[in-house]
DNA sequence: AGGATCTGCAATCCAATGGTTGCAGATACT
DNA sequence: AGTATCTGCAACCATTGGATTGCAGATCCT
């Protein structure tokens, strides 16, 4: 299986104010500068956080006349998510079939 | 559900050379010194990468004699694409109600 | 039109990080 | 014993990246 897009995704994911962002965003669309009155952070260092996390499309935005909204896309979560998994298990898979063949089985 | 321990494990899965250590593990246990002759980057910028992907628990070190081999752990993997699934299925429930909500029904 | 608000772009700053080289300690081989 | 090999630690460098401030353009409201 091809890994590829998969490292921009997790290093999208590798951050936690991006996880707070998203967590935000759980409870609704959200705009850059809505976000920032609750985050600790700047409204532009919120505004790039969003750019990453739309660039591996995990958010999506929304322009509503002069504002832009956010939304998360959970089902592109739940890709990566069974890709990791398929990854996981082959893995797993071809480490054991290793053993047994170095068991002499 | 608590993000808490992902965001260390994707930061570690966010970068490309890991990877390229993680698909070389997937061939069979190796030390540092036996990856750094089949990657292009040296055996102490390997020992690195091992070192983080040890911490967040992906890999796992064997001491054989004098030399140090590693180990995918494949569960580890699948372990966290469950967590991530599970994240995203729960952003689409709320997302979907919170639609609904807005749209009177 | 004028004021308030939201976004976008650019410059800048500092910390984190991927990578390197060099050296010392430990283990194996003959 | 002596040599070769493997690991680990430390210093160092360059780049990335998270975050800030400042300013200009666009949109809404009265």
């Amino acid at each position: 299986m091809a890994v590829g897009s998969l490292v921009p995704m997790f290093a999208a994911l590798g951050d936690d104010t991006r996880w707070q962002i998203l967590t935000a965003l759980g409870e609704g669309e959200a705009s850059a500068s809505a976000l920032a009155e609750r985050l600790p952070v700047t409204r532009q260092a919120i505004a790039k956080h969003l750019a990453v996390l739309a660039e591996v499309g995990v958010v999506e935005p929304i322009r509503v006349g002069r504002e832009v909204r956010y939304r998360v896309i959970g089902s592109q979560l739940s890709a990566t998510a069974k890709r990791l998994d398929a990854l996981g298990a082959e893995w797993d898979r071809r480490l054991t079939a290793i053993k047994e063949i170095a068991e002499g089985l």
